[in-house]
DNA sequence: CCAAGTTGGTAAAACGTTTGTTCCCATCGG
DNA sequence: CCGATGGGAACAAACGTTTTACCAACTTGG
């Protein structure tokens, strides 16, 4: 665990100043060596392991080479997605990722003031859940640095980044219509998060479209997690009439309404039929598969980092979509043609 | 986004030197200075929003505040867990969190670089899946840094922690031993890794305890996947004599291996026994919900990071075993009793 | 032969901290 | 009345970079 060798040792094995090194070792073509020393300059760092020093560099720059990011729930394989997106973009940018749990955050006030203190990150990705830390935490990072929601409407002033849930929302409606279902149910996450609300608002446009009513005893809307789906679905289920089908906005709450559904004795699909917002792998293998609509996360995180380096996040202050790759609906095997009364 | 204020800025706001600034305001109480001029510098501070700058600390302190994490597969909810974990730790000890991608480092030598050298991380965690990059590369950083292998044995002498597997195994195959059944196999990860290898061995171990031989046939290995997880009980319900039991070495194998059998008309748990190791939540709402081993996951993450902070690392010089809290068997629907021959 | 330009560099400041050392002044013991 | 002590604070160096400004030695044109 030896010292690595810094710039100086660099130079006097070279030679040559301080300065020099720095700038033959940067790239800089505007400076004035023989090639003969530029040569030798490069032999001595190679020689001596030189690996710049993260810190100094950042320091002198005022540029910390580094991106917060900040999400509320690691073990949701939609974050995992966003995540990775991220994590891609920035590395291919030469930045690093900081990555920070927003409940944690919430409840350290520390932490987070050195998270976003200068000289630790040039700006900031948050993923968060609606909880009402959230918008005062984002308000506070932003008089800082350069902030972008993702997965969110804009809120507080803070510029974000979303999907196109509307239209994932419709494109998974009309599929059960094609199918000939005219009696579909929403089930949706947390009431009021902008997520559920313009997920249920796809629906009522979809289902306006082809001239079918909305019931509002078939509109529910819980929590963004499993249970929640298990506790909403079997609410649905108590209904009269039932739902033919039941659009679900999101993939984990899914997984709680098919084991509702499982319980109450309710076949999918033959009996409902059930499609999802966002893919992930283990529902491909479920029973039954599930149907869903995918939609481009990863791209999502990867945008987001790349407006953050380029000082473009203004671009999104009032909100932007992210609608390519369009949404694209994955039939597996939990939507069924509806066969007429039961 | 105004220039936030430094330690200069306080000093000379309060009438008082910058050296006295930093030493009242780091809570030194070596210095000597009057309560009132103790008083005027922390106002000064707080109507300022002064907040230390992390790259000039980490400069002076050859310290980087940070931790490295490097993961192969965030959508793996079992490394979530680790990270959860990992992350809480950190936080708790005023340090952050710097997360990368191991495929993504071992394709971009920069982004390795720059992670590991001086000035950003001061530890790092790592968390393979053994490949083959991933020895060469802990073990470049291991030059330079405290380094620890995360959920691994000790490999090209870096340390490393880990969790009981084999008792793991043992708990449950003795779930399934003590429902009755005999015939038992053994649905493992990429063959040659040390996870499989140490389950196998609890299998075997188990096994042999109660008397009963192993059956060459029904031991198989894949990939640590859902694909792989199908391919595998494809096979073993190929095989004849077929095993009523399956003890499978991953839960997400386990995902694939439930829909193979649900594919071939293979009954779970009527007509076969599946238990796993580790826990994850979308299993437990699956059909049919699955038998598993709870693995203390997250306290490998905070343990990692606190060995690392401690500089304790090398206590794990030759692997090290996390054994509390002990594994826990969950008994859910995917294990039934043995009802005698069918 | 000399001024001007070019080549090949060097010196030094600055980024914001932390910390070992020094300094001034008042008080006090003798 | 004088040296010692200690309280209260300032000075200055250092961490490793980057970058602006500068300089010495040649070369060249006239």
């Amino acid at each position: 665990m030896t010292r690595t060798a810094n710039l100086q040792a660099v130079a006097e094995r070279a030679g040559v100043s301080v300065s020099l090194v720095s700038r033959i070792l940067s790239g800089d073509d505007a400076v004035r060596a023989r090639p003969e020393t530029r040569e030798r300059v490069r032999a001595a760092a190679r020689e001596l392991g030189y690996r710049p020093h993260g810190a100094a560099r950042a320091l002198r720059l005022a540029k910390a080479g580094a991106l917060g990011l900040v999400v509320h729930d690691m073990s949701n394989p939609i974050h995992a997605e966003i995540i990775r997106g991220a994590q891609a973009a920035a590395t291919a940018r030469g930045q690093v990722l900081l990555l920070s749990d927003a409940a944690q955050l919430a409840g350290n006030p520390d932490a987070f003031a050195q998270l976003v203190g200068p000289g630790r990150i040039d700006g900031l990705l948050w993923q968060g859940s609606g909880e009402s830390y959230d918008d005062e935490l984002t308000a506070r990072a932003a008089e800082h640095l350069p902030t972008l929601l993702v997965n969110s409407r804009s809120r507080a002033g803070v510029p974000a980044l979303r999907l196109d849930d509307e239209r994932a929302a419709r494109l998974a409606v009309r599929h059960l219509v094609d199918l000939g279902h005219r009696d579909i149910a929403y089930l949706g996450g947390r009431p009021g998060a902008d997520l559920t609300e313009r997920r249920h608002a796809g629906y009522v446009t979809e289902l306006a479209t082809h001239g079918i009513p909305v019931r509002g005893e078939w509109t529910v809307e819980r929590e963004w997690d499993a249970p929640a789906g298990y506790a909403g679905m079997t609410e649905l289920l108590s209904e009269r009439p039932l739902p033919t089908a039941v659009f679900v906005a999101n993939v984990v709450v899914a997984v709680g309404a098919l084991a509702a559904a499982r319980e109450a004795g309710v076949r999918v699909p033959e009996d409902l039929s059930v499609v999802a917002v966002h893919d992930a792998w283990f529902v491909a293998h479920g029973a039954p598969p599930l149907t869903t609509v995918r939609l481009p996360l990863g791209r999502l995180g990867e945008t987001a980092v790349a407006m953050l380096l380029d000082g473009d996040e203004s671009r999104a202050g009032g909100g932007l979509v992210i609608d390519t790759p369009a949404p694209e609906l994955l039939v597996r095997g939990s939507t069924h043609t509806y066969e007429g009364a039961r």
